[in-house]
RNA sequence: GCUCUGGUGGUGGAAUGGUAGACACGAGGGACUUAAAAUCCCUUGCCCGCAAGGGCGUGUGGGUUCAAGUCCCACCCGGAGUACCA
């Protein structure tokens, strides 16, 4: 009987769909017939990194998470776990909605067809996803929850104090009765008001007010602007300046936009860190992101104004650094040690106090600066980094230390979106104040030393000393203390002085939540306006919950509108009735009770941010997800995923989860309890060299003298077979290959090869239905797991992949064998085999080595058909082993044993300790200390025995003077002697 | 620059501090066959040697250890992330 791979597996996928073998009830009853002895079993949830479902197809690169994670799950129903394992598409993003505005075909009808030629390939491989489970985040009965958790982000303050999220009416009440006198609150500004100002104002002050503490908020930011897409973008959709999608060109652009508030839970995002199971690369990843620094924020007093600075005013933070009387602006420093070797200001372009202080003498010279610097293209600044730029202010600001006067300058090396927009420079320990003093010729003054009271003149150094080791010099009343101390010193003096404090700041800012595009997530905002003493205000409001879904209108057109709104600005049907609460005409808006909808949507990664709690609960119309579920399923037990994610989805998903959880939705802090990353697939590109004396004749690779007389040319991968090219169909395949004349070496044309991205543009991309076509689902799945490591890049390459077919079908005769010959007879070496197997496959599938786990079959299969050993009470366990790689053949073979139910109700074998211990042991045998020998000595050898083989030993041991009298056997298999 | 990774045959890759190179591919040789495919067997890190055998070998240089691919220090070279973040 044959292996007929492309006959059994499409029967066996059938048959698991037919009886939903995969379908998981939440709760650990017991549906497996020889299940846990009818206790509840344990939970566990595996979880991959769901798709965007694109027009090309899946490539191999992107099933090799999906196998890793389906083995994982399938191992862990066979352990007698209740395994939760789903699958999904983010079915919201860019390209069909570029797709629609070229061709004009809805972004929903392409989706759809993408995600049906993703499932058929899916299927293809063999997954035990529960399909029943399957969310879209362009469904609205899955974004109605997305939406919803908007306005509860709306809906909700940060309050630093309890680190907690709570409801913005707290807030309102709290406002009412002591304004914001002993609060600390997560804001975009720092405020101060008293609960008689609070209670005076009007609902659209106080709405304005109350937009500042949101977690979902509306605001001015200078955002990454992309006018080839039309849209804003968030920060870890920039590379460069330039798009991650499309790679265009992005700008800063001031606008008003949602954004979440994530910064408020950076601390939070920095410690969660600690309590999950992630490489350390990709913690190091998310902290580099947040990019938590410790320092100090202190207040320089300007020159010519009175430098006193009052305490309290000292302890808040007034809008960018500036003092509200514009005697002093705030600065923050991680080197707080280095204050006595301050020698200039520097302020960002944006800072509003330039236009204050900047004397009429210099401010020609500033404003074209600052005009000049506003206007450069993100782009190009980051490629100017290394140019110093900048202009003096003719202003001067007063050291706190030391009273001395040091000039104020302007320079866009100073960001106005970190810190305070504001920094005290000292060019002898810092890089780039150095470059900018060296560009400017200002002074630089050495207060940090690496040998104590030791200096040297800066003027004579090639770079700063940026290192926080060493001891201060000629730093007042810090001299001669070690940088760390006196760091703390001068924290203490300037808290005590009332000009500043400890702080700590962080990179992360807030996730830009619009993009002006249609295919995405309506905002469930409505805006009312008020007109106040002769000004228009608008005020966002929620849309009530119990409407939600509010469904994604339908357009005429997805391009922006003629006067650059965003594409929802075509819809007839954008308006919201507060009224009747329903979705209504535009024209119908009369700011009485009909008002505006949103005009923008949500970012790609609002939907995915919280599909994983979805997926307990798939169904519910009532909640996100009902309590029982997610008590029972906790958090993702298994998550696997690209590295890519690292900046973006992975710290969203965990800002969601964190709110939810401060909500009392989710139960556990952190939803990604272990990540495993696995490495990306590169294409292996073949090249064909064709030479350039002659046009038609292409010279075999071995057989080039000089890569000079050749051109190389990409060629088809499917031609190509372990880089031994198919002259006939290459021939074929372009009409210029048609006349092709080959050099050939050993009657093979060798093709050239190359790593290279996986791309239809170099003809290297591997679709997975064709292996599954030449070599079954289950070879496919066991050569991309025999690749290498999972979390391991590499290239992909189909050279190996005979070998692990030639394995199925070695596996596949010893099955046949045992049935057409029943009096194989098991012997102890056969057993034996089994055994080492069983406890070899458990420990690699436990530390993820999935390659290792393919050999140790391999070798398991070779040395049983060594020992002519095919009975049933051997094959059947391996079968189960082999199920969560190759489950088709494994169901196969079990049902042909007489096995009961599938494969996956079966019980993962146990092994036999006993069966496993070693004949023999190797001890490395020592004397005096050194080691001499090795010795084999029978596994149960008592001292007797040993010393017997001692004095035995090979000539190599005669180095010894007298005979041994004692031998010891120490731990790690080592012997000591002694005589 | 900083951070994280990795460096082992012709190739992909194995090795809780204990015989480096498992397993697989490729290559070479052989068996079966009229022939091919399929299948099976042998060889395959490098050097010397007819052989037995010997020498050298995990990026480089040191160190710890009876014993180092593995641990420690310094350096070299790849890959990834991030970048005027004060």
């Amino acid at each position: 009987m044959e292996y007929n791979f492309s006959e059994l597996e499409p029967r066996w996928q059938k048959y698991w769909k037919e009886e939903g073998v995969y379908h998981v009830e939440n709760g650990g009853e017991p549906s497996r017939p020889n299940g846990s002895n009818g206790s509840v079993r344990p939970h566990f949830y595996v979880l991959d990194m769901f798709p965007y479902p694109s027009g090309a197809g899946l490539h191999v690169g992107h099933p090799l998470g999906y196998i890793a994670s389906d083995i994982y799950a399938r191992y862990k129903r066979l352990r007698g776990y209740n395994v939760l394992h789903p699958m999904g598409y983010d079915a919201y993003g860019l390209p069909a909605e570029q797709y629609a505005i070229q061709t004009g075909q809805h972004p929903a009808v392409t989706t759809e067809k993408n995600i049906a030629r993703y499932r058929e390939q899916l299927d293809k491989i063999g997954f035990s996803f529960d399909w029943d489970r399957e969310v879209r985040t362009c469904d609205p009965k899955y974004y109605k929850w997305t939406q919803w958790t908007f306005i509860q982000l709306f809906n909700s303050y940060y309050c630093n104090q309890a680190r907690q999220a709570r409801p913005i009416s707290e807030l309102v009440e709290v406002f009412a009765k002591q304004g914001t006198e002993g609060l600390d609150l997560a804001c975009t500004e720092e405020m101060h008001f008293s609960a008689d100002e609070w209670n005076c104002w009007d609902e659209a002050k106080r709405q304005q007010v109350l937009m500042n503490y949101r977690l979902a908020y509306l605001a001015d930011t200078y955002v990454n602007w992309c006018a080839e897409l039309g849209t804003v973008l968030a920060n870890d959709e920039v590379v460069g300046g330039l798009s991650v999608r499309g790679g265009y060109p992005v700008e800063r652009k001031l606008m008003r936009q949602w954004s979440l508030r994530i910064s408020a839970y950076a601390q939070r995002l920095v410690d969660g860190l600690e309590q999950v199971d992630w490489t350390d690369s990709l913690k190091e990843i998310q902290r580099n992101w947040i990019g938590r620094s410790e320092g100090a924020a202190v207040w320089f007093p300007l020159a010519g104004t009175h430098s006193s600075v009052s305490p309290e005013r000292a302890d808040s933070s007034p809008n960018i650094g500036e003092h509200q009387d514009g005697t002093a602006f705030e600065i923050f420093t991680t080197r707080p040690d280095t204050i006595f070797g301050v020698t200039f200001m520097v302020l960002c372009p944006e800072h509003e106090l330039i236009g204050s202080i900047t004397t009429p003498e210099q401010k020609a010279e500033v404003e074209a600066y600052v005009t000049w610097a506003k206007n450069r293209s993100e782009r190009e600044r980051q490629a100017e980094v290394k140019k110093v730029s900048g202009v003096f202010t003719g202003a001067f600001a007063v050291n706190p230390l030391t009273e001395e006067k040091i000039p104020i300058y302007v320079s866009d090396y100073v960001l106005a979106g970190y810190g305070t927009g504001a920094i005290m420079a000292v060019p002898a320990h810092d890089s780039r104040d150095f470059a900018f003093a060296r560009h400017f010729g200002l002074p630089i003054r050495q207060v940090v030393s690496l040998e104590k009271d030791v200096t040297s003149d800066p003027a004579t150094w090639s770079e700063s000393m940026d290192a926080k080791t060493g001891y201060s010099v000629n730093s007042g009343f810090v001299t001669g203390m070690k940088v760390k101390e006196a760091m703390a010193a001068v924290i203490d003096k300037i808290e005590e002085m009332g000009i500043g404090h400890r702080t700590v700041n962080f990179r992360l800012r807030d996730a830009i939540f619009s993009r002006q595009r249609y295919w995405g997530e309506p905002f469930p905002i409505y805006y009312k306006s008020y007109e106040v003493g002769g000004k228009r205000y608008e005020v966002a409001c929620a849309i009530p919950e119990e409407c939600l879904p509010l469904e994604l209108p339908e357009v005429s057109e997805f391009k922006p509108t003629a006067t650059g709104e965003p594409p929802l600005g075509h819809a007839k049907r954008w308006a919201w009735d507060t009224k009747t609460n329903s979705v209504v005409d535009v024209s119908d808006i009369d700011n009485e009770t009909v008002f505006p909808l949103e005009l923008s949507t949500m970012p790609g990664f609002a939907g995915s941010s919280g599909y994983y709690l979805r997926y307990m609960d798939p169904t519910n119309d009532k909640e996100y997800f009902s309590e029982s579920a997610v008590d029972y399923w906790q958090n993702v037990d298994l998550y696997v995923g690209g590295a890519e994610h690292g900046t973006g989805h992975l710290i969203y998903a965990r800002f969601w989860n964190k709110f939810l959880f401060d909500l009392g939705l989710a139960k556990k802090e952190e939803p990604f309890q272990k990540l495993i990353n696995q490495g990306m697939i590169q294409g292996r590109s073949n090249f064909v060299y064709r030479s350039k004396a002659d046009n038609n004749l292409y010279i075999s690779k071995g057989l080039i003298k000089s890569m000079d007389d050749v051109t190389p040319i990409h060629v088809d991968i499917n031609i190509v077979d372990n880089d031994v090219l198919d002259v006939e169909r290459f021939r074929e395949w372009r009409p210029e290959f048609k006349e092709a004349r080959f050099e050939l070496e050993d009657g093979k044309y060798i093709c050239g090869w190359e790593v290279e991205k996986m791309s239809k543009s170099m003809f290297n991309v591997q679709n997975p239905d064709d292996l599954v076509a030449r070599y079954g689902a289950d070879t496919l799945r066991l050569y991309e797991m025999f690749l290498g490591p999972v979390e391991q890049a590499k290239p992909w390459d189909t050279n190996g992949i005979e070998g692990v077919h030639r394995f199925l079908k070695k596996f596949w005769k010893l099955y046949d064998n045992c049935l057409s010959n029943q009096s194989n007879q098991n012997n102890p070496s056969s057993l034996k085999t089994l055994h080492q197997t069983i406890k070899k496959i458990t420990d690699d599938i436990e530390r993820f080595s999935f390659n290792t786990a393919v050999s140790t079959f391999m070798i398991c299969v070779n040395t049983l058909t060594d020992q002519k050993c095919a009975s049933a009470e051997v094959l059947k366990p391996l079968a189960v082993l082999l199920a969560p790689f190759a489950p088709h053949i494994a169901e196969e073979v079990w049902h042909g044993l007489g096995g009961e139910g599938t494969v996956c109700d079966a019980e993962w074998p146990v092994y036999d300790e006993k069966m496993l211990v070693e004949d023999t042991v190797k001890y490395p045998v020592q004397f005096n200390g050194k080691m001499r020998f090795m010795l084999e000595l029978p596994a149960a050898a008592t001292q007797q025995e040993a010393l017997e083989a001692v004095k035995a030993a090979p000539e190599s041991a005669k180095w010894m003077t007298g005979e041994p009298k004692k031998v010891i056997f120490v731990p790690k298999k080592i012997i000591n002697i002694v005589c």
